[in-house]
DNA sequence: GTGCAACTTCAAGCCGACTTGAAGTCAAGC
DNA sequence: GCTTGACTTCAAGTCGGCTTGAAGTTGCAC
């Protein structure tokens, strides 16, 4: 096991993040995070971007993009530990994000469940459209739940 | 627009699923949904379709992937609508699927509320690791949320 | 001073879920 | 019967977030 110094390799930097070493030299390329260099060439991490990894895993968590991430990591300071009022701004963000996500897949739950009650698969007359739901995961989603009459 | 008759082309079908053709063609390549042929080798689709594909839009928002779309569709019958307990079934699975990421996405949200009350991001003895939080959306994802010390 | 794991760069590959493009055929209204 | 838009197949491309591989270099322990 090395000296717990000041520095880490990039191979120790992966193991205490979990993740990989190949994840690590992407990131640096997306400028999420950077390293000195020794003589040799290696790359050297202050321990500062061990909590910079752990942030971006967190971001991506919440569902952000790598690219929504270096804007989040924008705002907090590279060099120095981040502040309340940092970390505030930031976490209210996420918090949001989270909450719409939950709120959009209770509306998705509780459309599933009326369905059990109505037999809706079988049933064109079913009301379950969803035409105000915008903020689906994958592309545009599907327009409504179920039933074969688009919300005209 | 073309008289409501009891097959669909690939145009419509795609128009009144609100997914695009190529889309369809990929589904039908995967054998999530099949497609009778005219005489000189276009698609017409029965109108069952029409629910089979909102279907694996409705599976897809709740986070399945197309693979187990399959799976799911190989419970409910190609050629007659399903039933209530055919219905059933595969909504109780997708309501266990939702719930479990709502609680997730709920623990995360108070990770994130708690560090902001602690100042997280700048203590190492921050307690808000998730040791047990396997069900992450990517991956293994971040070991823990925040602090410089994995779970030993 | 040597052995070997850990590092380096760069290019290419992979996954899921499609989309795009080329080159050609079909169906339906006039 | 002709035009035109909708269709056909097949191969290749796209995107994000990495991983893999090849070929070579560094750093540290012995």
């Amino acid at each position: 096991m090395p000296p717990l110094s000041q520095h880490l390799t990039i191979g120790e930097l992966a193991r205490r993040a979990g993740v990989a070493t190949s994840a690590l030299r992407y990131y640096e390329q997306l400028g999420l995070i950077s390293a000195e260099r020794t003589a040799g060439g290696q790359r050297r991490y202050p321990r500062a971007t061990l909590r910079r990894v752990a942030f971006v895993r967190a971001a991506q968590q919440v569902g952000l993009s790598l690219d929504e991430v270096s804007a989040a990591l924008g705002r907090l300071p590279e060099g120095r530990t981040p502040n309340k009022a940092d970390w505030n701004h930031v976490s209210a963000t996420w918090i949001r994000r989270i909450d719409e996500r939950i709120a959009e897949l209770e509306r998705l739950r509780d459309r599933l469940s009326s369905c059990v009650g109505c037999g809706c698969l079988s049933l064109r007359t079913c009301g379950l459209s969803n035409p105000g739901d915008t903020a689906a995961t994958r592309g545009s989603g599907a327009r409504w739940l179920l039933g074969d009459t688009p919300p005209s």
